[in-house]
DNA sequence: ATTAAGAGGACTACATTGGTACTGTTTAGA
DNA sequence: TCTAAACAGTACCAATGTAGTCCTCTTAAT
């Protein structure tokens, strides 16, 4: 389905829970409770983001974890790519050397151009507007694209099989 | 790593092979031979495509696959949707009511705007643009096109996919 | 009638993901 | 100095999803 996976999502949960009274450090139990999700898994995704770079911790008692930068200065896609890693819609776009007809492809440019302009879209979305009741501007993208969702159920046109479904 | 499935990548690789001489019906062996990808799989991605109107199908003897409509009405989100499903970036942009949380989540109307753009950016593409040597633009966006979506306002029960677990 | 071709499932093997547990390390405070 | 709270790292398991194959049925040209 194209989506990116729940520890991802989870973590744009987690660090939103962290944007509120910023300068104050939580405890990996104090934002599961906050945000209803088992403290394991929480936990599991704090260190992750820390390894990111996106979140600092502070070990010992009294220890927790603060945004490692305002909620304006992070985008999308640190945290994304925190959680992920690379995003890359095509595995070759991203690893060379997988396919046999590289050299001649001139799918894969095109595949690492729709990348860019994927990131871009998620590069211009911060943090901070991820709680707004609506984001202001989606910068980077393609207007005439926007319009409506696929719904491009083709005509089918001539067909010589279609007894089948008729029915 | 945010990717699109290997069956997606392969789809339109078949569906670009079959834009020369469009209107010759090609088997799924000959397509195979062409891309190198064993007939099975080949065969497989032909019905999923056949399925979703992106390619016409002519049985019997002498039979194989047309593409449904000419390259340049054909974009990657057609094919990304008959291969992989609907593109949503949570899944609570895309199913409601699996999460447990506040309801004043803003959160996930942005990931629904954001679910937008990214449409945006593939729905603009078209099959024939894939095999141009480089695409000719991906054109720069304002968001207030994307805004415009359906009810958003609506009485968000969930927040985001957290599974049954406060029990 | 024969045969080439697609349709539609069923099935298997594998990889990834989500989630948990355990052990160690750090540090505030009694 | 001792204790307890909190993070760090890693290993593990279960569930799910994906890729790929195969088999049988239907369709249509010759």
């Amino acid at each position: 389905m194209l989506k990116l996976s729940k520890m991802a999502d989870y973590g744009t949960v987690v660090m939103t829970a962290m944007i509120r009274d910023a300068q104050r450090s939580r405890s990996a139990p104090e934002i599961a409770a906050a945000i209803q999700v088992p403290v394991p898994t929480v936990s599991k995704i704090l260190k992750i983001l820390a390894r990111g770079g996106l979140v600092v911790s502070l070990r010992g008692a009294k220890g927790g974890y603060l945004l490692a930068r305002s909620a304006e200065k992070i985008s999308l896609v640190d945290i994304i790519h925190a959680m992920d890693g690379p995003i890359g819609m095509t595995e070759c776009s991203v690893t060379p050397g997988l396919c046999v007809q590289e050299a001649g492809c001139a799918v894969r440019a095109n595949w690492q151009r729709i990348n860019q302009a994927v990131i871009g879209v998620l590069q211009n979305i911060t943090l901070a507007e991820m709680i707004t009741p609506a984001i202001a501007v989606i910068r980077p993208v393609d207007a005439s694209a926007i319009m409506p969702t696929p719904a491009n159920r083709a005509p089918l046109p001539a067909r010589n099989t279609i007894p089948k479904e008729a029915a």
